[in-house]
DNA sequence: GATGAATGAGCGTTCATTCAT
DNA sequence: CATGAATGAACGCTCATTCAT
């Protein structure tokens, strides 16, 4: 054992309370992204995490209350991808956001986030998860629709152009794209549509000189 | 109305086979546009379909079976969608059925069809739909693509435009206010967003004069 | 339609009631011979009859009231069987049947009649059939012991023979021979032991000189 | 008792894990034997075990499993009935096995194994049990014509007589009687039938002088 | 913390049977 | 005579959750 864990270690066993429900949630994560969300039992997240399902009721109180972890953790590496670019120039920064998408460092990767996220939308009503989901998504707008404005200030984005249409534009852009992949439609991707459609998206943004 | 379709509505109950099925499949349409597609069950279809779960089986062999078919009438729903305007005048044409969509004629009702099929996309992966799903989307592309290459030719829509790149980016941003709304994130629509981005998508297919 | 048809002809169809459910019954037997008597649905019967499911209700008023036509059916063709050796000396006779028995004419074949025999005195119980066997079982063995009364008469069979005990024992043998094969023990009869055990029985009821 | 089986009778509850499998194997014999295989249902033998349905789960993965057990719980009964006696002289002991069947003390009890088996044997095919059973089968008549053998060598069982034939008219004899039993004609036993073919089949193999 | 055993609710499905047509 | 549609009962099985140990 590292002095590392030692730190990081109170007392219980070898993580905290809180390592441990993270380890969990994204446990649940990768088979959402792997197998969808309707077969997510908690036998299946028990068994991936080395315990028994009642096991887990020592962290979570209820499945529900794992899938808001799992919303939490979404949440939390889509901002870390809004900022994994610190490119001083924005509207190069978007590019470079853009790109990674692209090369499918975020929607292509079963580990990902947004892929998840999505089959989380779509169970949200059977789950009770709207409202959390509402209050994520914002904010990740409202994230997104200030780097724009950051952009209009510095003056590498167009004036005239609309933040939150752009947030908006770029998100819808991606749920498009993950939509085209669920649905078995990888032409999309493959043909190139989606890169020209997502190049016209940012030229329109940048400045005019 | 032919003396043949006289006797077959007449003769065998009410309705012919393929009709029956058509309701059914209605209803599970509406079932799902109002509480999901996880909580579809046959106890639920049956008994808004006013029969007795077995008795379900004595039009479809199976559950999936009638998910295809719900997965049928969407695909009609939305091909009579895009033939709802005749006008001849192609780019007019699009802004018409734009248009529509803006008015929630097809998004918003619950006995709609493009937020049903999002709850199948969703559930496809485990209720094994994706290759039904793809051919239909395909379909639907090839539908929307056809039109605006017609625009092309009339001179309405701008020779430059990439036909597929447009098509995508309608359903994509049919998808995105779908999302939206499921996450319970109304203002995208309501404060004028989504209105914003539709307008842009529209006037930059425009031939430019 | 040819004169032959025409004579069995009092009007109906084709055939007599009569016939026709003898036609169903040696269905259902062949069913029971091939699948068993637990998976012998309506459905199948119909099916293979090219009927409906309903329709069967025309001729039998239950389930169980074809299973008893089955039986009925059994117990002619094993009479058939009994009767098929009209050698007048009776040990012959009995050898001659032991012999069709042990080329499988009755016990191997599918469309045969001990097999499911076997399997409608397991089903029994369930199938409230205990009395309608035990009637067909008892008229069987005293058929046979008849004959070998005769034998004795004859001087053919051993005058201190038991004729219920022989009887019973020839049942038996078939019996275990069923069984054994139903197990999936084929060896019983290809390594040679079902025919040792047939011979010895067979010598030992034959008069001494 | 060794201070392990006290730690592991006490500990878990009040049965160890293979003891409550057995439990139920035993109340679904039992079931089997009073009401026959196809009614055995879940619902009944949870009932009978005084559990819900769901709860045997815990014990099976599935019903086929369950007779498996049961199956094996049979085998054990059989063999510890063959071992039953222990008298030195082979054909004694043969002797006292056919008077312990012919007392009932395994053929009629409800509880006991061979008229159960035969229920399974019936049931075989549908319930893709049929491995199992020609295993189980073989091994038993492996086992009484080592026995038989041993007679041989000891020299109260006749030399030319053929080991294997023995066995499987014994058991052959055993399935007679069940059958008979099962069809409702108790006549085979009641008037001294049924002994006098046993006793004839130990005279026949006793050594001759 | 973790587990084995248990449970109520519910699932999709099959069956023999009925009945209007 | 035959059928399509329907049904009540039952089936094997899975799920999230509880609780004593």
């Amino acid at each position: 054992m590292t002095p590392q864990n030692l730190a990081a270690n109170t007392r219980p066993g070898r993580w905290t309370k809180a390592e441990r429900k993270r380890q969990i949630a994204a446990i649940a994560l990768d088979l959402i992204a792997t197998h969808g969300v309707q077969s997510l039992t908690l036998r299946q997240i028990a068994s991936a995490a080395g315990i028994s399902p009642p096991a887990l009721y020592n962290h979570f109180s209820s499945r529900t209350e794992i899938l808001i972890a799992v919303l939490d953790l979404i949440k939390d590496r889509v901002f870390e991808w809004i900022d994994s670019s610190r490119n001083p120039n924005i509207y190069e920064r978007l590019r470079e956001l853009a790109g990674s998408v692209h090369e499918s460092k975020i929607v292509e990767h079963p580990e990902s986030a947004i892929l998840p996220l999505f089959e989380l939308i779509a169970a949200g009503r059977d789950e009770q998860l709207t409202e959390q989901l509402a209050q994520r998504q914002l904010a990740t707008v409202q994230r997104l629709a200030d780097i724009v404005d950051e952009g209009k200030k510095q003056g590498t984005i167009g004036k005239d152009v609309d933040s939150k249409v752009v947030a908006w534009s770029l998100l819808g852009f991606g749920y498009a794209k993950d939509i085209a992949l669920l649905q078995g439609v990888s032409s999309f991707v493959t043909d190139g549509t989606a890169d020209k459609i997502l190049d016209k998206l940012l030229r329109d943004v940048a400045a005019k000189p």
